[in-house]
DNA sequence: ATTTTCTCCTGCATGC
DNA sequence: TGCATGCAGGAGAAAA
């Protein structure tokens, strides 16, 4: 269930295998995924070539000449290059099959994911156009300032405020959790109660946490495989998450959960305030 | 008093 | 049974 650096590594992996091939055809075993999957694909695919793939927050954005296939992983979606005659398994729902003799194939057990499909320039779809700064940006976008000021005058607990995507862009519960324990901050602390100084801390700790995690190929928590079927391995590095009454890394008391909003919150009372 | 912004809750579908 | 890696939409509250 994928967050950014789950995307993140399933782009990477399905990139190379994509770029530059022709769809031959779109195989709808399932429409019913967040929304339809839209019918008109079937007119619209076939014969158009696969220019490059992108990614905005958790979105993967598939272009053609004709315009952009925008796909999202919900909780439980994954994506596998494979060849096209292999046997779908459950829940595999989509198939994008290139003229290769490979497909796209996305797998979705719980269906919260989607596909849907723009002719015009994706960050301005109804979904992407309010989303917040991409953490990973070179650009400066985002920052301890950029949250700071973000968060004056407001109430709600700082792991909801860095889960937002209209805040920040790719953090979900894992690494929400990971990245306030690197920071030494509580999670349900209130945004509007924390200085300048630790969003700098905040921020830097989101960037590093979402880093790692790429560059260990993900968290596989149950289902998450990349492009191959592989696992990722970061859930060896998680420090809270899934930890409940386990010993601290850092000074060995032990780790708490509580619940709010209906996700498990964990986090050291003593290493974050 | 009305409009805008903010927070919180629900629902979606399946598996462990 | 409770819980789960997401998130749009809407109700109601709070602020403007």
């Amino acid at each position: 269930m994928p967050e950014l650096p789950e995307v993140e590594t399933t782009r990477r992996g399905i990139a190379p295998l994509l770029e530059g091939k022709r769809v031959k055809k779109i195989i709808v075993r399932q429409p019913k995924l967040r929304w339809p999957v839209p019918r008109k694909l079937a007119q619209i695919l076939p014969n158009q070539q696969i220019q490059s793939i992108s990614r905005r927050g958790k979105y993967l954005l598939i272009k053609t000449k004709k315009g952009h296939l925008i796909l999202h992983l919900g909780m439980s979606g994954s994506l596998r290059v494979i060849p096209a005659d292999t046997t779908p398994a459950p829940h595999d729902h989509v198939d994008i099959v290139l003229e290769d003799g490979q497909c796209l194939r996305l797998r979705d057990p719980r269906r919260f994911g989607a596909i849907l499909w723009t002719e015009n320039n994706p960050t301005e779809h109804k979904l992407l156009a309010s989303l917040g700064p991409e953490p990973l940006a070179d650009n400066g976008t985002f920052n301890g300032e950029y949250l700071y000021k973000k968060s004056r005058k407001r109430t709600r607990q700082v792991r909801d405020f860095i889960m937002d995507s209209h805040v920040v862009v790719g953090v979900g519960n894992i690494y929400a959790n990971e990245a306030l324990f690197r920071a030494g901050i509580n999670p349900r602390r209130a945004t509007g109660r924390i200085s300048r100084a630790r969003y700098d801390r905040l921020a830097a700790a989101i960037r590093e946490t979402l880093s790692e995690a790429i560059q260990a190929g993900g968290t596989t928590l149950r289902d998450f495989s990349n492009a191959k079927g592989d696992p990722g391995y970061f859930q060896q590095t998680l420090n809270v998450y899934g930890r409940e009454g386990e010993a601290c890394t850092v000074c060995g008391s032990t780790v708490r959960r509580v619940v709010h909003g209906n996700r498990s919150i964990f986090f050291c009372r003593r290493c974050q305030k």
